[in-house]
RNA sequence: GACUCCGUAGCUCAGCUGGAUAGAGCAACUGCCUUCUAAGCAGUAGGUCAAGCGUUCGAAUCGCUUCGGGGUCACCA
C-alpha cells in the first residue's frame, strides 16, 4: 500500500476521532515538505481549525500524535511549525518502496487511459519550405506527448496531416518553372526541401520587384500585390492542379517527392515518427457531406448567395463560413472533414491536434461546431496549443529570411556536442561510431531539453547568437548523470556486489540526500499523470532535472564503493540503479536517448 | 476597436487546483578534482512576483481596473 494513501486515511480517522470531523481521505491534500523543514509530506490543518474550534498548532500535534500510534510503522516522527504538520516517514519505508516499486520495470506505466485509442496529429508541414525552429518545438512537443499519453496508458496513433497543396506550393512552382533550369537534388547536392524552398523564396523576390514596378505605375501597394503577374500565374497554376492538369500535376509530384525525401531524413535525425500520414491533396475535398448533413441537422444556415454560415453568437462567437458561395471549402470545412476520416479510419474518441496558437480561435469555432454537430468524438478534440519560437529580433518570418533552419540548426547542436565533448576528452577510447552516435544524442539532447523544459503554452526565446547551454538545467547534463550512475553500476557488477538486501534486513539510517532523493522517485507516477492529463511535457523536464539535481548533490557528497556496511553499499547500487532508471524513462518521455558513457 | 494569452532576479525559465522565509539555470564573485566521470558540488550577491484595488485567517496564484507586450478577429491556411 502506497505510505501517501496510508498517512490520509490515517489523518482522515484522526480528524474523525479527535475533532469529530468527516472527510474522505482521498481529498486530504498534502504537499511535499518545504526544504527548510524536517519531513516527507505536510498537512497544511487550516482549512480546519474553523470545525475543529482549536489553535492551528494544536490540531497539527493531535493530529501528528495520532497518526504516529495509527501506523507507526509508516511514520517516524512529526513537527509542528505554525499551521504545517510535517510527517517523517520511517527510512525503512523508503527503501521498500525502493525494492517493491521504484525498481519495477513498469514503475512508469499506468493505467488510466485503459488502452484507449488517441490520435496525436503533429508536424503537419507545409511542402514548399524545409523546416525551421518552430517546427522542431511542434515535432518534439508531439512526439514527446505520444510518449507521455503511453506511459498514461493510451494507444496512442501519431498522425502526420502534410499540407501538400495549395496556393503556396504553387509558389514554388513556378519559380522553378521559370528559373529552375532543371535542378534537382542530386545535380545541386541539395535537400529536397530546401531546393523547393530556395524557389519559394525567389518566387517572393520576383513578387517585390513586380508590386514595386506595379506601384511605380501609379497603382496601390495594396492592388499591385493583388496583381502582380507571378502570382495570377501561380493561381492559375493551382486551378490547373485542381483540374488534373498533366504538366503541373507531374511537376508538383516531382518536387513534393523530393521535399518528402527532405522531410524524411530530418525526420529520422531528429528521433520522430508517425503511424499514419495524411495528404491534404486528398482531403481537401472532405467536409462537403458535413456541410450537407449540418444543414439537415439545422446547425449551419444557407445565405441567399450559396454560402453556408453557422451562427455562433450564443456562444459568445460570432457567424463563420463554412462553405464559400461558389461551393469551394475553406479551411475548416477540410478540418471537418478530415476529422471525420480520422473517426473513421481509427475510432479514436480522443485527438490531440499539436498546433501552434495563433490558431487557437480556429479550434475553439471547429470543436463548437463538432458539438453542435454531436459527433462522438466532439469532446475528446484537443488543441495542444503552443507558443511561438521568438528569436531576439522578433517574430520568425520565413519570407523575410530570419527563420532559424531546422537541419542547420540541429547539426550546429551535434557539431557544438563534439567540440565540447572532444575539449574535456569524453570520448577517449570511444570507437568512431560510439563517438559520432554521443555528439548526435547529446547535441539533438541539448535542443531538445531546451525546448521541452518550457510550459508549451507559452511562447519562448531562443537567442541563436548564445548557443544553447550544455551546463545547468540542460539535457546534456541531465544526460552526464545518468552517465555517471552507468559507470557506478557497471564497477558494482564488475565487483559482483548484490544489489537485493536479505529478507527481514532493516536498514537503519539513510542518508538525508538519499531521502530526498527516493521522495522524488515516489513522484514519478503522479508526475506522469500530470503531465498527460495537462499535456505537458515540461512537467517531465522539470521533474527528471530536480531528480538528478538531488542526486548529484548526494553523489558528491556520498562515497558509495568506499561504504564499509556491505549492506548499505548494496542499497546504494540499488538506488543509484532506481535514479537512473527514472532519468532514463523520464528522458524517453521527452524522446531524449541517455549514454551510458560520456 | 473586440476577443484572447502573457508580464516573477541583469538574462532564460519554474512555482499558479490560494498556504511556511518566492525557486532553478545562465551571467558575476569564493571555494572543491591523490577518492565512484568537475557537462558536477558547496557558497556569496541579486526580487515592491508590471501597478493599484478587492476577496480571504492567508494572494505570485482568485476577481476587477490600469499600464506594457504577443496572438486572433478574411468567401487565407
Amino acid at each position: 500500500m502506497n505510505p501517501e494513501f496510508l498517512l490520509k486515511e490515517s489523518i482522515a480517522k484522526g480528524l474523525l476521532q479527535e475533532f469529530s470531523i468527516t472527510v474522505a481521505p482521498e481529498t486530504i491534500l498534502l504537499e511535499p515538505t518545504r526544504k527548510d523543514f524536517e519531513g516527507s509530506l505536510t498537512f497544511v490543518v487550516f482549512p480546519f481549525i474553523k470545525q475543529a474550534k482549536v489553535a492551528p498548532e494544536q490540531l497539527g500535534s493531535r493530529i501528528g500524535a495520532f497518526c504516529q500510534t495509527d501506523i507507526p510503522t509508516v511514520i517516524s516522527s512529526f513537527n509542528v511549525v505554525k499551521g504545517f504538520l510535517n510527517i517523517v516517514f520511517n527510512d525503512a519505508l523508503w527503501v521498500e518502496q525502493l525494492y517493491t516499486n521504484f525498481l519495477r520495470e513498469d514503475y512508469a506505466q499506468l493505467s488510466d487511459g485503459k488502452g484507449e485509442k488517441v490520435m496525436v496529429e503533429y508536424s503537419s508541414p507545409n511542402t514548399n519550405k524545409p523546416l525551421h525552429l518552430g517546427h522542431l518545438r511542434n515535432n518534439f512537443l508531439g512526439y514527446s506527448i505520444s510518449q507521455i499519453l503511453k506511459a498514461n496508458g493510451f494507444d496512442v496513433i501519431k498522425a502526420n496531416l502534410v499540407n501538400d497543396r495549395g496556393i503556396h506550393i504553387c509558389k514554388s512552382m513556378i519559380a522553378y518553372q521559370k528559373s529552375g533550369s532543371g535542378e534537382t537534388p542530386v545535380s545541386t547536392g541539395m535537400k529536397g526541401d530546401h531546393l523547393v524552398g530556395k524557389y519559394y523564396v525567389a518566387f517572393d523576390k520576383q513578387l517585390k520587384k513586380e508590386v514595386e514596378a506595379l506601384v511605380e505605375t501609379g497603382i496601390s501597394e495594396e492592388q499591385a500585390k493583388k496583381e502582380a503577374p507571378i502570382l495570377k500565374e501561380a493561381q492559375s497554376m493551382l486551378l490547373k492542379w485542381e483540374q488534373g492538369d498533366k504538366e503541373v500535376y507531374d511537376l508538383w509530384k516531382t518536387m513534393n517527392g523530393w521535399v518528402y525525401e527532405g522531410f524524411n531524413a530530418t525526420y529520422k535525425k531528429i528521433g520522430v515518427d508517425f503511424d499514419h500520414f495524411y495528404y491534404e491533396s486528398n482531403t481537401y475535398l472532405l467536409g462537403k457531406d458535413i456541410v450537407e448533413e449540418g444543414l439537415a441537422k439545422g446547425v449551419f444556415n444557407k445565405r441567399a448567395d450559396g454560402s453556408v454560415w453557422i451562427d455562433l453568437t450564443a456562444e459568445g462567437l460570432d457567424e463563420k463560413l463554412v462553405l464559400r458561395s461558389d461551393g469551394t471549402s475553406v479551411y475548416i470545412t477540410q478540418d471537418l472533414g478530415t476529422a471525420e476520416l480520422k473517426y473513421n479510419d481509427f475510432g479514436c474518441k480522443r485527438s490531440v491536434y499539436v498546433v501552434g496558437n495563433e490558431q487557437d480561435y480556429h479550434f475553439v469555432v471547429l470543436i463548437h461546431i463538432l458539438k453542435k454537430l454531436g459527433k462522438p468524438y466532439a469532446n475528446g478534440v484537443y488543441h495542444m496549443s503552443y507558443g511561438m519560437v521568438d528569436l531576439p529580433s522578433g517574430k520568425m518570418k520565413s519570407r523575410e529570411g530570419t527563420v532559424v533552419d531546422a537541419d542547420d540548426l540541429v547539426n550546429e547542436m551535434i557539431e557544438t556536442a563534439k567540440e565540447r565533448t572532444l575539449e574535456q576528452g569524453k570520448t577517449d577510447g570511444f570507437t568512431e561510431a560510439e563517438a559520432t552516435h554521443l555528439y548526435e544524442i547529446v547535441g539533438l539532447g541539448a535542443l531538445k531539453y531546451f525546448l521541452l523544459k518550457v510550459d508549451p503554452k507559452k511562447r519562448m526565446m531562443f537567442n541563436p547568437e548564445e548557443s544553447i547551454e550544455f551546463q545547468g538545467h540542460t539535457g546534456p547534463s541531465i544526460q552526464y548523470t545518468y552517465a555517471r550512475i552507468s559507470a557506478i553500476l557497471r564497477k558494482a557488477e564488475e565487483l559482483n556486489i548484490k544489489e537485493a538486501l536479505p529478507a527481514g534486513y532493516k536498514l537503519e539510517k539513510l542518508h538525508p540526500y538519499e531521502v530526498s532523493v527516493l521522495e522524488l522517485l515516489s513522484r514519478f507516477p503522479e508526475k506522469i499523470r500530470e503531465a498527460g492529463v495537462e499535456y505537458s511535457p515540461s512537467t517531465i523536464a522539470n521533474y527528471i532535472f530536480d531528480v538528478a539535481k538531488e542526486y548529484n548533490r548526494f553523489y558528491a557528497e556520498v562515497s558509495i564503493f568506499h561504504e564499509e556496511d556491505e549492506l548499505i553499499k548494496s542499497f546504494r547500487i540499488a538506488f543509484c540503479r532506481a535514479v537512473a532508471k527514472t532519468i532514463k524513462d523520464g528522458m524517453l518521455l521527452l524522446g531524449i536517448e541517455v549514454p551510458e558513457k560520456m
